[in-house]
DNA sequence: TATGTATATCGTTAATCGACGATAAGCGTT
DNA sequence: AACGCTTATCGTCGATTAACGATATACATA
């Protein structure tokens, strides 16, 4: 740890701090939960690179048993960020554009 | 991006998937990791809005223990995204800025 | 040195995560 | 109806998280 100098950019007021906003940190937390797990990064990089994808070609280039790779598509549909369509037999997965969108915003006007 | 399909927006080609970059995937993985949990979402917040923050200030915003702000703190130390400096008695926190952007900037390139 | 203040760490507990295999459920085809 | 294929859910297990109170550590000052 480094030790202080006094100087420096701390400043030591007095005020009281007023609490940002509750339910704001909540959505970003929900979201950025969703991409608090490798797998599940990849997951929505690979949707956005082939802009949408079937369940199996995802348990394919994942090197994971395909219950834990439907767990992880669980997740990012609660969150929002990626959204399924039944095909027929097969579920076709795709990045939810709103929610990711949202996702940007909420990142970038931190 | 591959060619957009035919119709409707499930392209179901069989080439085989690449996968997406592990490394990215971890970095990205790990920062939004820090942020997927409410209190550190406002811990960060807070931080930003006041530039910097005594460790005493953050725990009498929060309404959470002294000890598990602390450990939230820890969390945030350890990612990357949040700076300890020793002031005296006291620790000042603050948002290490080059982290910070590395954050946006993996999430803005999505 | 002793004391008080501020922060970190320890130890515990309940809850959740992440992984897997096994199994169920949905759909198309025979 | 029965089968095969695809995906979701269940049950389990070990590891981790989040919370807290209690305690240790670090610092400034009397």
């Amino acid at each position: 740890m480094a030790k202080a100098g006094s100087g420096n950019s701390c400043g030591s007021r007095a005020e009281k701090v007023s609490l940002p906003d509750v339910a704001w940190a909540e959505e970003l937390a929900k979201l950025t939960w969703a991409l608090a797990h490798p797998a599940r990064v990849r997951i929505v990089r690979l949707l956005l690179q082939r802009d949408s994808c079937l369940c199996g070609e995802i348990v394919e280039a994942m090197p994971l048993a395909q219950s834990t790779v439907s767990q992880h598509l669980k997740i990012l549909k609660e969150s929002g960020l990626v959204q399924g369509e039944i095909d027929g037999p097969r579920v076709c997965y795709c990045i939810h554009p709103k929610a990711m969108q949202r996702l940007k915003q909420l990142v970038a006007e931190l």
